[in-house]
DNA sequence: AATAGTGAGTAAGGTTTACTTACCAAACAA
DNA sequence: TTGTTTGGTAAGTAAACCTTACTCACTATT
């Protein structure tokens, strides 16, 4: 039995067409005839492949964070210190995000007001995500790496709410950071403390 | 001479529609008829004070924001120590914003993704805000509360990211959460580091 | 006291946009 | 040959956002 296509020509060009308009645009103000039309296809096979507009956009998000989550996985496998593998955790996030401006406006702008984005498979690897973090935590904690009274809900919070507004104004202004000075700081911060 | 009403019955039974539709709803599911009705006035007149549905929600987290900015401020007029402003802001901030879900909503989730926002004066306050914050640390730095080599730009960062992700599984999820032992634990892991 | 002007609001479209439904054509299996 | 699945089109629909033309009450001025 030869495989069927699951990923059809049009479907690719659809695809490729939201993420290609992203770049100057706010989701809301893309119309479906312009990712058409930009696609080189009928506004009515979008709704062939993707339940609505909104439905495109998570599919979107879902390969990019596909190859986002293997790259992470791949950047701690080597390390076996909780503090080491943080470093390249938020190194890497902040690396990948402000590489894919794309990537992560919709990840921290878009998506995030839809309701049923939280039913989607998007969201579901997102959680994988945040659940890497807090494993890597709960364990240093475990193995004295990390402090033994810190707690662990509200280190994950932080780290992601710090990977997080780092990249926000430099997507929101589309201006370049350097990301090895902010990785650099957000882990002396967080690991030393600021206070003398 | 009589000062002649720069807001009117209409208008404010307009935003305090949407304030309240907001409580279940997204904004993006929220229609303009919708918003008509529940504040018992014609749609049309939603456009004779507001330039455009997105508008009137800009105006709308106005109003809110100026109300929590008096509550900041007041809550670190008394203090003198970095580290103490730090912790009442981080405090007051977790406080109100749970406190007021559909402010949160609007500020976290909604307002972000519409490029027009970025020139509204919604945003120019919270531009003050978050300069409120920069300054403490700044001035932190200065006078040695806080570590002589901490970059005040990140640490900005850090803290309004913690806030806000810190806030945002319980608005998405209208979860309650336990803000004092959430801002205890950001602060102390800020402050002090989790590196034993 | 008549007139002109303004502020608050209505009513009824117009336009755009997301989505649907019916149809087409080629490849391929029976 | 004929039926079925797959990839795609074309035209239409309902509704949402927004506009335009109008009304009515009140105030100021001459």
């Amino acid at each position: 039995m030869k495989t069927r296509s699951t990923n059809p020509p049009g479907r690719i060009k659809i695809m490729k067409a939201l993420s290609t308009l992203m770049e100057k645009k706010d989701f809301d103000s893309i119309t479906t005839s312009e990712i058409a039309s930009e696609a080189g296809v009928t506004e009515g096979l979008i709704y062939k492949y993707f339940k609505d507009k909104k439905d495109l956009l998570y599919k979107l998000l879902e390969d990019h964070f596909q190859l986002f989550q293997k790259k992470i996985d791949a950047s701690i496998s080597g390390k076996t210190n909780a503090i080491e593998k943080l470093e390249v955790i938020i190194n890497t996030s902040l690396e990948s995000w402000t590489k894919s401006k794309v990537f992560a406006k919709i990840l921290l702008l878009e998506v995030r007001s839809y309701p049923d984005y939280y039913k989607s498979r998007a969201y579901e690897l997102i959680k994988v995500y945040a659940k890497t973090v807090a494993t890597i935590i709960k364990q240093g904690v475990a193995t004295g790496d990390i402090k033994k009274d810190t707690d662990h809900q509200t280190l994950t919070k932080i780290i992601l709410g710090a990977i997080e507004h780092a990249c926000l104004g430099d997507i929101i202004f589309e201006r370049d950071i350097d990301i090895d000075h902010i990785s650099k700081n957000i882990c002396k911060t967080i690991f030393k403390g600021i206070q003398p």
